[in-house]
DNA sequence: TTCCTTGCAAAGGCTTTGCACACCG
DNA sequence: CGGTGTGCAAAGCCTTTGCAAGGAA
């Protein structure tokens, strides 16, 4: 995967200087081909060496971002990922039970957006779009939770927390 | 808008204790119809009374929501905002420029969920989801700057952040 | 009376910032 | 060499939590 080096090469042109801790951070963003926090990257980094600050991660990261070299999606609940841009816009299914993040394709927006334009004059940003739900093994799970939970109403008298 | 008494009756039906600060929360939301956060909540019932914690505000917020009273919403960007259930599910519209929030039908989403069901077995929590984007004014604002700023990039040699 | 609620203050988690030093170009 | 980038530590912001005192039922 050669994607780290024509976003370091970006960079360059664009002004700034490259370090080797700009080049760890771009490197395993790139590298993994997947949405992570600041954190996640930095434990990346810190595979190779010890010498790059959670500080200089987030100044990377919003660099990347500003330059448009990466997207910086907040996923409610405090958690925020990175990614570099590779492919095209895409929807990113968060399940809220496991915290897993699924891509969709952003192409399933089209009618929605042009729907929300019409009739609420509202320009949707389809790029950054986060849908909260469940993915298909929490949803069979928490089925289940709720059966238990019925059940146990209908036993007692008040379940507790 | 008596809507405030029928959410503190089934706070009381549910086993819980009224209080006045919480009838003032419930009131300072409900009577708002509209999205609030814990912080804005506290400010109106500030209004009235100092006799109100923010760290109330925020458990009677949660308590709220935990009786399906009320929806949290977690509009990223640290923003969080809780709102009565009235009306059905809906969709906020998040102005990512002036931070405006719109409802939208939710069902303009039949079609998107249903899709993702089928294709990616995701289920998607319509009820809780914040779109971003920009609303009329601020589209055609950011239109109006970016022109701006292609004049000012091939005026010069390279504009400045 | 019982024990749920509150206020206060402190702790928490994540992110940003100020500063002096390091180092890219 | 000049100016940008870095590490460190501290500050910030929003939210939660522990605890003793207050008050609903």
């Amino acid at each position: 995967m050669a994607h780290c080096h024509t976003l370091i090469a970006a960079l360059r042109q664009q002004g700034c200087r490259m370090t080797p801790q700009r080049e760890m951070i771009v490197e395993a963003l790139a590298h993994s081909g997947r949405h992570m926090t600041a954190e996640e990257v930095l434990g990346v980094v810190r595979q190779k060496t010890r010498a790059v600050n959670i500080a200089t991660v987030y100044r990377t990261l919003d660099l990347l971002v500003e330059h448009g070299l990466a997207t910086r999606t907040d996923l409610g609940e405090g958690r925020v990922v990175y990614a570099t841009v590779r492919h095209g816009p895409h929807i990113h299914l968060v399940c809220r039970r496991c915290g897993q993040v699924q891509e969709a394709d952003a192409a399933l927006l089209a009618s929605l957006t042009a729907a929300l334009q019409e009739q609420y004059h509202f320009w949707c940003d389809a790029g950054h779009l986060a849908l909260y739900g469940l993915c298909e093994e929490c949803e069979q799970t928490e089925h289940r939770i709720r059966n238990t939970e019925y059940v146990k109403r209908e036993g007692g008298h008040h379940a507790a927390e």
